[in-house]
RNA sequence: GGAGAGGUGGUCGAGUGGUUAAUGGCUCUGGGCUGUAAACCCAGCGCUCUUCGGAGCUACGGAGGUUCGAAUCCUCCCCUCUCCA
């Protein structure tokens, strides 16, 4: 059984940490510590889902983890890493914001069992703080000089169209005082973040010794980077989520299928609970039979399993195995629909269906073809496919018999864009 | 305010009185190859109709005009860019 330590180090969670012996101080005892979240929408996306795994081990292995959602500092923004002052967001929204993130949260972190994970909202210290008080008692500590010298500050200073503004060059100071604040009142030891998050980090470590005579820890995450170089975490459709409503547990199921073999041990280590021994073997399989893609799927499954639990991933993996050539024989209506649920779908009139119109016609009305034209050039490219089986008549009906099941038509243009017709009765 | 350049299809960019729905590149779409990848290869890429040979309509900033015929010539208008004040 590997450490604690051990363990983030093999799977490659740790870029810096503050103390070289913090690995032998978390074994002798318990410890709270806290990550902080972005309440910038009501979902996270899979960008953080990085330190999300790395709170879940830490409470694998009997740490406590404090969730710190960032309803005061979100008020704010923070300048690190960005280059443009950022949007301010309102009281309600972080709030509406805040309530989506802890649902997400509890998919990866126990909030009920014996180190329970807990959820705080900074706003309730933050807002209630005397900016007076503050200056006197925190801001003293804190050098204007070596703040300008921290390159997330001096690169927005220097930035003369883009500037920053003061109440962004305080940021750092507000995360210092969460810090300062979990320590005092949840006994927090440690706070760990992205790699972007060291100097707040370090701002935050300085203020509890200072003033409360503690040693407090920190620890930070490397920034995922993808083999090829671009960005992780984008798709063509942009932003993945967490939330099922944003992106679809398919879809979050297909992102982990399509990622490069390169990546792939990697992201087993930081996105799965695989063992050494399992990692490895995938390792191998990659190497060896790299075409079967076994390693993509069982990152796939364990991924969308550990998000959006079982019953997800069996739609998931039955609507791909449907998207990618399978047959459709023996699904019935609930089954299309749940496997083409998120292909857009129009509704017609099962009338139609008797009076068996030219297909054509049909798709041109319910807007998957924008004109004859369109239509007929992509029969004659052998890329249109009712129910799955290629049609290669440009004038054919539809009729009872070009159904599925008993009311729903698939229809597909090349690969992989598909449109449901459901016949209703009206 | 003065001088010049220019506005072409999703985009870049040819064309300067007639086989020009408009060369070419890119993007995009479909197909092939493949591992649901990249690269590559083939095809398509205004709309409608077609007996699949083709036919019709609409289109080159806007409005008029010249002409048998205009994206191409003329007039007016609108807009963009560069230089000068």
């Amino acid at each position: 059984m590997m450490t604690l330590y051990e363990e983030l180090q093999w799977r490659g969670f740790l870029h810096q940490a503050t103390h070289e012996d913090l690995g032998e101080r978390l074994e002798k005892e318990p410890i709270a510590l806290y990550c902080g979240f972005d309440p910038t929408a009501d979902s996270l996306h899979i960008g953080s889902m990085l330190p999300i795994m790395g709170l879940a081990h830490f409470q694998r292995h009997g740490h406590r983890p404090i969730v710190v959602v960032g309803g005061g500092t979100g008020l704010i923004g923070d300048p690190s890493g960005k280059t443009q002052e950022r949007q301010l967001l309102t009281k309600e929204q972080v709030e509406i914001n805040a309530l989506g993130i802890r649902r997400q949260l509890a998919h990866f972190l126990d909030f009920e069992g014996p180190c329970s994970a807990r959820m705080v909202n900074n706003a309730e210290w933050l807002c209630a703080l005397s900016l007076v008080d503050f200056l006197r008692d925190i801001g003293k500590h804190f050098s204007i000089n070596m703040m300008l010298a921290k390159d997330s500050v001096r690169q927005r200073v220097q930035d003369r169209d883009h500037g920053m503004s003061f109440t962004e060059f305080t940021y750092s100071l507000l995360q210092s005082y969460d810090f300062l604040y979990l320590s005092d009142h949840y006994d927090c030891r440690m706070q760990v973040g992205g790699s972007d998050q060291w100097g707040n980090i370090v701002s935050g470590m300085d203020l509890i010794r200072r003033l409360r005579d503690k040693t407090a820890y920190g620890l930070t995450f490397p920034l995922v980077t993808k083999s090829d170089g671009t960005k992780f975490g984008k798709t063509e459709t942009g932003n993945v989520w967490l939330d099922p409503r944003r992106t679809s547990p398919y879809r979050f199921y297909q992102f982990w299928i399509n990622q490069a073999d390169a990546d792939l041990p990697r992201w087993m280590k930081f996105f799965t609970y695989l063992s050494r021994e399992e990692v490895q073997e995938y390792e191998r399989l990659l190497r060896e039979e790299p075409e079967k893609r076994v390693a993509q799927k069982r990152l796939a499954e364990e991924v969308t399993r550990l998000l959006h639990g079982q019953e997800a991933l069996d739609g998931a993996v039955r609507a791909s195995e449907a998207m990618f050539g399978g047959s459709l024989q023996g699904l019935d209506d609930a089954a299309l629909e749940d496997v083409f649920s998120e292909m857009p779908a129009s509704e017609l009139s099962s009338r139609l269906l008797s009076a068996s119109p030219l297909l054509i016609e049909v798709l041109i009305e319910a807007g998957v073809f924008q004109s004859k034209g369109e239509a007929r050039r992509l029969i004659q490219s052998h890329g249109f496919y009712l129910n799955n089986q290629r049609v290669d008549a440009e004038d054919l009906r539809l009729t009872e018999r070009s159904l599925c099941s008993s009311r729903i038509a698939v229809v597909r243009k090349g690969k992989k864009n598909y449109h449901l017709l459901k016949f209703v009765d009206r």
